[in-house]
DNA sequence: GTGATCAGTCAGCAT
DNA sequence: ATGCTGACTGATCAC
């Protein structure tokens, strides 16, 4: 047999009376057993328990199911509650991502113009010794810097 | 009163046949109205096919109980859709800020290395013209490195 | 059996 | 009345 909530069968009758604070349901006592004890009791002290109670096959199985029912209300309530900070997670480590975006790109203009300035200087000092025919030492050639002047050119 | 699904009234009896697909729930016809009609027609037109009918004013209450039970079910299913696409979303955005973070981090390494390059250079210029006492051109002053050589100094 | 997840249902709020 | 959302439930799957 199916059962749809035994501790709610309002079912060919007057509804249950809900309490007023409707959310948290009704904590209940069935047979003499208290839902904090039927959630939380190991189930082989649960069954013992039901045996010390003498209680037949029928309100056995009841009690298992209302059983399952609260262990799934917390099952659900957790998953709900991960869901939350999940993506909570998610768009705190989105702001992050952005503000060390921003910081890079930030830092990256800085580097260029450093660059363009610096390579500016340069060129000047080769213009410089050109003109006047100096020998230069070793490492100063001009043509090394085809990345540099591709990026000057463009942002300048 | 309140009412826990009319159309699954299986209490007090055995337990109603589920479709095998069990998902979508049975499509219905109370007192000669589908499921269809009732979701899809204008209050309206569903009042006037329900006064056309002669239905007693419970039977009207349990179809509009109907109508709203099959509204909310998708909503539901709507409320969901969004959730999951926004969560999507969410990951889609942040694994692009990834990449892009990524090809900003490898412009910057190369900008770097491109700075400390050319402040060799420079350097090397400069040491050479100070060691000639030769005059050099205005704006090549050793001293305008300073962001460089900090960096240059941590990273060689 | 236990935990997780999905779709459906309802209460309650907002429009 | 309608749309939305949180909480609860049963079914179902994975272990």
């Amino acid at each position: 047999m199916r059962l749809r909530d035994v501790t709610r069968s309002n079912c060919c009758g007057s509804p249950r009376e809900r309490n007023q604070s409707l959310d948290p349901p009704t904590s209940l006592s069935l047979f003499g057993v208290s839902d904090d004890v039927l959630y939380s009791y190991d189930l082989k002290d649960l069954n013992k328990l039901m045996y010390s109670l003498n209680l037949s096959n029928d309100q056995k199985w009841i009690l298992k199911s209302r059983r399952r029912t609260l262990k799934n209300r917390d099952y659900a309530a957790n998953q709900r509650h991960r869901q939350w900070e999940k993506k909570g997670g998610l768009e705190f480590e989105k702001d992050q991502e952005y503000d060390e975006l921003e910081l890079l790109q930030e830092e990256n203009d800085k580097m260029l113009n450093e660059l363009i300035l610096l390579n500016k200087k340069y060129q000047a000092l080769m213009r410089f010794a050109t003109e006047r025919n100096l020998s230069l030492p070793p490492g100063t050639e001009a043509d090394l810097l085809s990345l540099e002047k591709q990026r000057t050119v463009e942002h300048m």
